[in-house]
DNA sequence: TCTGGGGTCCTAGGACCC
DNA sequence: TCTGGGGTCCTAGGACCC
């Protein structure tokens, strides 16, 4: 049996948890450079803003003025996001973070009015803790589970938060009402596909020939397939345990055709992956950097291309991270392009327990380590940049906008690091 | 005017080996 | 005329997720 607890709009509801004024009125987040709806309030979707909508296009589907339209603070949602799990992580077994609103874990009980009481009684406590409303499915299996906490979500006053999904007849009918498009791990294209196949349900679906499945589609779709008729075969990769890849990526705020700006950009994004690399205790085989155009813009010449270094030595140490990331920039950057995008990805993860020292590598590599550990432990102490390795204009002309941030006290500004420690003076 | 960021897994096909 | 067979490893690209 698995359960799934689901953050309810999450992103809007930590943004309420600061501004109870917020309650009740139509709310969207948006994602970088203030550019798409990334999370909706149940007011905001009742007027009929899609997901993914650009903020532009807000006006199509409403008056703009009755929508409340803020800028992203991953920062602050990741901390709420932690007390959740923290909560839930105190409450039941087996938890398993899947996203940043989102967890499967091991219902504590064997009868299911038991655990229904109980999880009914977790959503209470995370909203008296921490205020955000959530909601919670169980069922044989995850993805049936995730079918139950949508029920939950959406049927709040009659489930208390809760729903689950256990005895075949009742999970035959629940699925004769899902449309195949809902499932979890059926998306556009496979939607599509099977639409025309008349696959419209879940249940059709579920019924059909698995080695068909399997033939026309891949062993994925097939595991889906046997978890709608109950069989847990989804392994569901415990995000508790190390990435494989990490990756640094932003859209400008504006086109840069500049040389110095674009490389700007990357030296920031390579620095962000070797610290992301560190905070996890890995070292990368590969970097890769990648730059992309406007693909919006047709009166601009369009250029996307991407180059992978192999490091000859694991590392992940700015100093090397940065090395090869321009190394890679410079094979790939034009003159005379557009650029609005840029991105630095690391690749080949292992601990960094495990690194083989090559004998040939001229780079100090404990040398290296404990140099990134006293930068790390300063910048640990005095706020986020204080010390830097590698240059940065510092015009940073690459930076998206926000121009929707809550205006918040300093409590808060505090609190999500952007007011941080001063070094003492001298 | 304005269109996000960060991941995972699977498969097909090529290189290479015996 | 005839031109093996099977295995592994790697990579690029597609599909999906939130």
């Amino acid at each position: 049996m698995y359960g799934l607890i689901d953050c309810n709009n999450f992103f809007v509801s930590c943004e309420r948890v600061f501004n109870p004024s917020l309650n009740g009125r139509p709310v969207v987040v948006l994602s970088n450079n203030d550019g798409c709806v990334i999370a909706r309030s149940n007011e905001a979707k009742a007027l009929g803003i899609p997901m993914g909508c650009p903020a532009f296009q807000i006006k199509e589907h409403c008056d703009p003025r009755q929508v409340v339209q803020l800028s992203a603070r991953h920062i602050v949602y990741a901390d709420l996001s932690h007390r959740i799990m923290n909560i839930l992580g105190s409450e039941v077994e087996d938890v398993e973070v899947y996203s940043v609103d989102e967890a499967f874990f091991r219902p504590p009980y064997d009868d299911v009015e038991q655990n229904h009481d109980f999880l009914a009684r977790l959503v209470k406590k995370v909203y008296r803790s921490v205020g955000v409303p959530v909601s919670i499915g169980f069922a044989p299996s995850r993805s049936l589970a995730k079918i139950a906490s949508h029920i939950a979500k959406k049927d709040r006053r009659i489930t208390d938060g809760v729903y689950w999904l256990v005895r075949p007849e009742a999970i035959d009918i629940i699925l004769r009402r899902t449309p195949i498009a809902d499932v979890w791990g059926i998306g556009r294209r496979l939607t599509a596909s099977l639409l025309e196949r008349g696959i419209d349900t879940a249940y059709k679906f579920a019924q059909m020939p698995s080695g068909l499945v399997r033939a026309l589609y891949s062993v994925t779709v097939e595991r889906t397939q046997r978890e709608l008729r109950g069989e847990d075969c989804i392994p569901v990769n415990p995000v508790n345990i190390a990435h494989s890849t990490l990756m640094t990526s932003r859209t400008f705020g504006h086109v840069l055709t500049d040389r110095r700006e674009v490389q700007d950009a990357v030296v920031h994004f390579a620095q962000a992956t070797a610290r992301r690399l560190r905070d996890e205790h890995q070292v990368a085989s590969t970097v890769t950097t990648y730059v992309r155009g406007d693909r919006f813009r047709e009166d601009l010449p369009y250029y996307s291309n991407s180059c992978e270094m192999r490091l000859r030595t694991p590392s992940s140490s700015a100093m090397t991270i940065v090395y090869y990331a321009l190394i890679a920039f410079n094979t790939i950057f034009r003159e005379g392009m557009a650029y609005r995008k840029a991105g630095v990805m690391v690749g080949g993860l292992i601990p960094d327990t495990m690194v083989q020292l090559n004998v040939w590598d001229p780079e100090d590599y404990p040398k290296q380590r404990a140099l990134m550990q006293a930068v790390d432990g300063i910048n640990q102490h005095y706020g986020a940049h204080v010390v830097k390795l590698v240059p940065e204009s510092g015009e940073r002309s690459w930076v998206p906008h926000q121009t929707h941030l809550a205006t918040t006290s300093k409590t808060l500004r505090i609190y999500t690091g952007q007011i941080t420690k001063l070094p003492p003076k001298g």
